[in-house]
DNA sequence: TGAACGTATGAACAAGTGTTCATACGATAC
DNA sequence: GTATCGTATGAACACTTGTTCATACGTTCA
């Protein structure tokens, strides 16, 4: 390939490509996915609200362990919490976090 | 909250949830999404096929690393390669990656 | 043949991440 | 008040991950 030709494909793509802010962003969000702790967690929200020790037990892990992945789900804005006495019981922000999920569960069942 | 109650949760939403291996595969899967490069690379392939010191130009990293992540990402089945003569051309592989990209930049823009 | 180029890969290192233990906090029940 | 329960959080640790350097491989061209 000549020099030339690179030069113009790769100031080309840099042009349309968005700004390396947001695709940072768009990476941290998409970390939060590639935790099999935290998808487990999503996933068991998708039928209704759970308690903490819910969720600890349904993925068996520790509680501690639950409640930090979930403190990085709501830093992420993907889960919502509702206090109630003693209890908290969380659930998802919304629809997205289902699209998105499906989707990567259509690719690896190709 | 009840026990009984408790346990009837907990054994409710582990019957309606995937078996744990395909939770773990998914979460592989988008452990590829939650990387910086690899995003650009993706997100620079959306455009069309690349040789790699043209995506080592656009990201702005050495040649080394972009091949690094190249080859997780073919591991996953995100891209692919051709080559000819001293290049490596390479392009992705499905139209999922775009759509889950695209998903996931509605949720951070909101 | 040898030199130059594009690419792939292994080793090494720094930085980041997930889990556990211990403990603190807040609310309820006694 | 104290005890108990559910939850949150900090420290410590092992483990994983991304990048770089050095180098090897394969192709083209002289």
């Amino acid at each position: 390939m000549a020099h030339e030709e690179h030069r113009e494909i790769v100031q080309d793509i840099k042009k349309q490509m968005p700004d390396t802010d947001t695709l940072f962003e768009l990476a941290d969000f998409f970390k939060v996915f590639g935790d099999s702790t935290r998808i487990r967690i999503m996933c068991a929200l998708f039928e209704r609200e759970l308690s903490v020790c819910c969720i600890a037990d349904i993925v068996g892990m520790e509680q501690s362990t639950v409640s930090h992945q979930l403190r990085v789900l709501r830093q992420e804005n993907l889960v919502k919490v509702r206090r109630e006495g003693k209890q908290s019981y969380y659930s998802l922000e919304d629809e997205h976090i289902q699209k998105i999920f499906e989707m990567g569960l259509e690719h690896i069942l190709e």
